[in-house]
RNA sequence: UGCCCGAUAGUGUAACGGUAGCACAAGAGACUCUGAAUCUCUUUGUCAUGGUUCAAAUCCAUGUCGGGCAGCCA
C-alpha cells in the first residue's frame, strides 16, 4: 500500500523476534478500542502502527478487538462507527474481529484458576475503604481483612458474585500480590466488579465484569497476540499484565506489551472525554463535525485516508511525549490533494465585473486544464461572457505596493481567458464597491496570437450568467492556542470563534453542477473543497473547505 | 520527599561507540496563465556536569527538566 515505513523501536523489536523465532515467526497485533467514543487521529496513529506492522511482515495479522468490559459506558453506535472508520482508513481485519466479551466465560475460569492458586480473593471492602487501604504512591498500602479467606470460601463467594447474590459494588475479586509494592497497580488490584447492567452484546448474562488489566492480557493471550502495542500510560500496568499471565496455564510465550507515545496535535484536543463534551454541549455539530479531529470529522471535511496514513508514517513512533504541529497534517493533505484533485474555478466572495468591450450576447467556451499535475485528467470547457464575478480579495481600489491583482487602471490575466483592465469603479450609496467596469484586450486570449504578453497576476472568475450558487463552509482550527488543554487551562475558553464561517451566494463554474461528495476539487487559488456528504443537494450545493492552499500573499500581509 | 518512562534545530523524527541527517515550519531566490505546485539556497540542534574510551547523541554516575501512576474506567 505505502512504501515501507521507516523503522522504529517497536518494528525493531518485532524484527528481532522474527529473527529469533520467538513466536514461530508469527506476527499478530491488535487494535483494541473501547466502544465508548468515535475514533480520532490519535487512534489512526495506533491503527496505522498495528495494521502496518502486520502488513509489513509475511503472514502478519492485525485483529480488531472491542475492549467491551464496561457495559455502563459502551454502545453499539460506537462499534459501528469504529469499524467504518478503520475500513475507511484502508485497513482490513479479515475474519479477525473479536470482542473481549466473547471471552467472558474463559476469563471467568481463569479467575477460578487464580483463586485455586491462592492468587486471588474476594474482597468485601467498599470503594472508599479500598482507596484508604491502597495507600499512596509514597505510602505503602494495608492488607485487606478479607485477604486470607480460604480457597473454598473464595470459590464459593466468586460463584455467588456471578450468580447475582450481591449488590453492585458489594464485593470484588482481587489479585493477591503485594500491598506494599511501589507500583500501585500491584497492590492487590481489582479483577472483577459487580455491575448489574445490561451489556450491549451479552445482555444480562453477566453481572460481574472483568477489569481492563485482567481482561486485556488474557484476551491478548487467547488470541495469541505476539506484540500488544499500547500507549505510554499503560507502562506502569505492564508488571501486572505480565504477572497475570505468568500465574496461569496459558500458552507460551506470552504476548509482549510495548508502549509508545500517543499523538498530541497542536490546536486541538484529543481526549475522548473532551471530544464528547464538545459534542454534548453543542459546541460542534456532532462527532463528524468537520472541525473535529475525529476520523469521521476529517473524512467529512474532505481528508483522504492516504493523507492520514502518510501523516502517521511521517510522525514516527517513539516514547517521547511531544506535540505535533498540525501543519504537518495539513502538509500531508495538500501533498495528496495536489496530485489528485481536479481544478475548477469558484468565486467565494463575488464582485460583479462588466466587460464593456465584450458583446452582450456572446458566450465563448474556453478550454481549461483539469489538473496540471496529472496529464491524464484532461480538459473541460468553461463559459465566458460579458458579465463575470471575481473575488473581492482580487481587487483593491488603493493597492499597496506589492499587490499584483486588479486595481483601477491596472491589468490582470483572467485565467484561461483574456487580460482584463479596470476602467472604473461603481459604488453603492454606502460608498462600497458594487461593480467594476472593465475592458479586455481581445488579442490576449489564452492560446491566441498575443497571448504571451505578461501581466503580474492571474485571477480566477466565473461567468455570471452561467454560475451556480452555492453555500461554502470555511473551516479553521477549533482552538486559538497550540495546547488548549495544557494544565491549568479550561480548553473551552480557547475555542476559536471563527472556526466556521458560512458563506452563501458563492459562484461556481457550471461543471460543478453534479459534484459528488466523493470527489475533491481544488478551487483555484483558494484551496481544496468537497461537497458536504450530508447537506449538499443537486439544487442547493454545499461545499466544505478541506484546507486552504499555501498563501504567500497572506503571509506577506502578516498573516 | 515513592515508583516507572523520557529528553537530538521552532516542531516531529534518524544516526544502534566512528562525518549529527531527514521532513515540516521559517527566510531568500528562480519559475509560473493558480502569490499554488515545482526547483535552488539559507538559518537554527545532541538538557547539564562528571566519568569510561583512541573516539560518546549513543555506555556509566549524578543532577535538571518534562510525562505517567493513588477508578470497583480503559
Amino acid at each position: 500500500m505505502e512504501p515501507a515505513a521507516a523503522s522504529d523501536f517497536i518494528r525493531d523489536i518485532v524484527t528481532e523476534d522474527i529473527k529469533t523465532n520467538k513466536h514461530g515467526g508469527k506476527v499478530i497485533t491488535r487494535f483494541p478500542p473501547e466502544p465508548n467514543g468515535y475514533l480520532h487521529i490519535g487512534h489512526a496513529k495506533s491503527i496505522c502502527l498495528n495494521f502496518g506492522i502486520a502488513q509489513e511482515n509475511q503472514g502478519g495479522i492485525c485483529h480488531l478487538r472491542f475492549d467491551d468490559t464496561n457495559p455502563t459506558r459502551e454502545d453499539v453506535e460506537y462499534v459501528d462507527s469504529i469499524q467504518e472508520d478503520v475500513r475507511w482508513l484502508g485497513f482490513d481485519w479479515g475474519n479477525n474481529m473479536f470482542y473481549a466479551s466473547d471471552y467472558f466465560e474463559k476469563l471467568y475460569y481463569y479467575a477460578v484458576e487464580l483463586i485455586k492458586l491462592g492468587k486471588a480473593y474476594v474482597c468485601d471492602l467498599s470503594g472508599e475503604e479500598m482507596i484508604a487501604y491502597r495507600g499512596a504512591p509514597s505510602i505503602p498500602g494495608k492488607e485487606s481483612p478479607y485477604r486470607n479467606r480460604s480457597v473454598d470460601e473464595n470459590l464459593d463467594l466468586f460463584a455467588r458474585m456471578r450468580a447475582g447474590e450481591f449488590a453492585d459494588g458489594a464485593k470484588t475479586l482481587r489479585a493477591l500480590i503485594d500491598m506494599t509494592s511501589p507500583n500501585i497497580h500491584m497492590r492487590d488490584p481489582a479483577l472483577y466488579r459487580i455491575r448489574k447492567f445490561e451489556h450491549h452484546r451479552t445482555g444480562n448474562a453477566w453481572c460481574i465484569y472483568p477489569m481492563y488489566d485482567y481482561a486485556h492480557c488474557l484476551s491478548d493471550s487467547i488470541e495469541r497476540i505476539t506484540h500488544s502495542i499500547c500507549t505510554l500510560e499503560f507502562e506502569v500496568h505492564r508488571p501486572l499484565y505480565d504477572w497475570i499471565l505468568e500465574q496461569l496455564s496459558v500458552p507460551r510465550p506470552n504476548p509482549r506489551q510495548i508502549e509508545f507515545a500517543r499523538l498530541n496535535l497542536s490546536y486541538t484536543v484529543m481526549s475522548k472525554r473532551k471530544l464528547l463534551q464538545l459534542v454534548q454541549e453543542g459546541l460542534v455539530v456532532g462527532w463528524d463535525d468537520p472541525r473535529m479531529p475525529t476520523v469521521a470529522g476529517l473524512r467529512r471535511r474532505g481528508f483522504t485516508p492516504e493523507a492520514i496514513r502518510h501523516f502517521c508514517r511521517r510522525i514516527g513512533v517513539t516514547k517521547f511525549n511531544g506535540l505535533t504541529d498540525v501543519a504537518l497534517l495539513e502538509h500531508s493533505l495538500r501533498e495528496d490533494l495536489n496530485k489528485r484533485a481536479n481544478r475548477v474555478m469558484a468565486v467565494l466572495r463575488p464582485i460583479k465585473v462588466v466587460i464593456e468591450n465584450y458583446p452582450e450576447s456572446q458566450v465563448e467556451q474556453l478550454e481549461a486544464v483539469n489538473n496540471p499535475e496529472d496529464s491524464t485528467a484532461g480538459t473541460r470547457k468553461i463559459p465566458f461572457s460579458r458579465v463575470i464575478y471575481i473575488e473581492q480579495d482580487d481587487f483593491m481600489e488603493v493597492p499597496p505596493k506589492k499587490f499584483f491583482r486588479l486595481s483601477p487602471g491596472n491589468e490582470v490575466r483572467l485565467r484561461y481567458a483574456y487580460i482584463l483592465k479596470c476602467v472604473s469603479v461603481v459604488k453603492n450609496e454606502l460608498g462600497q464597491v458594487a461593480e467594476l467596469r472593465c475592458t479586455i484586450d481581445p488579442n490576449s486570449k489564452s492560446g491566441g496570437t498575443t497571448a504571451g504578453r505578461k501581466v503580474k497576476a492571474t485571477i480566477h472568475w466565473v461567468s455570471a450568467a452561467h454560475a451556480l450558487n452555492s453555500e461554502v463552509r470555511l473551516y479553521d482550527r477549533l482552538f486559538t492556542v497550540e495546547q488548549p488543554d495544557a494544565e491549568g487551562r479550561d480548553f473551552k475558553e480557547f475555542m476559536n470563534s471563527k472556526s466556521l464561517e458560512v458563506l452563501t451566494g458563492c459562484k461556481l463554474e457550471p461543471s460543478l453542477a453534479n459534484a459528488n461528495p466523493e470527489v475533491r476539487y481544488q478551487f483555484e487559488r483558494l484551496g481544496y473543497f468537497r461537497a458536504d456528504p450530508k447537506d449538499s443537494k443537486a439544487n442547493s450545493l454545499v461545499f466544505n473547505r478541506t484546507v486552504t492552499l499555501r498563501d504567500a500573499w497572506a503571509k506577506e500581509q502578516g498573516h
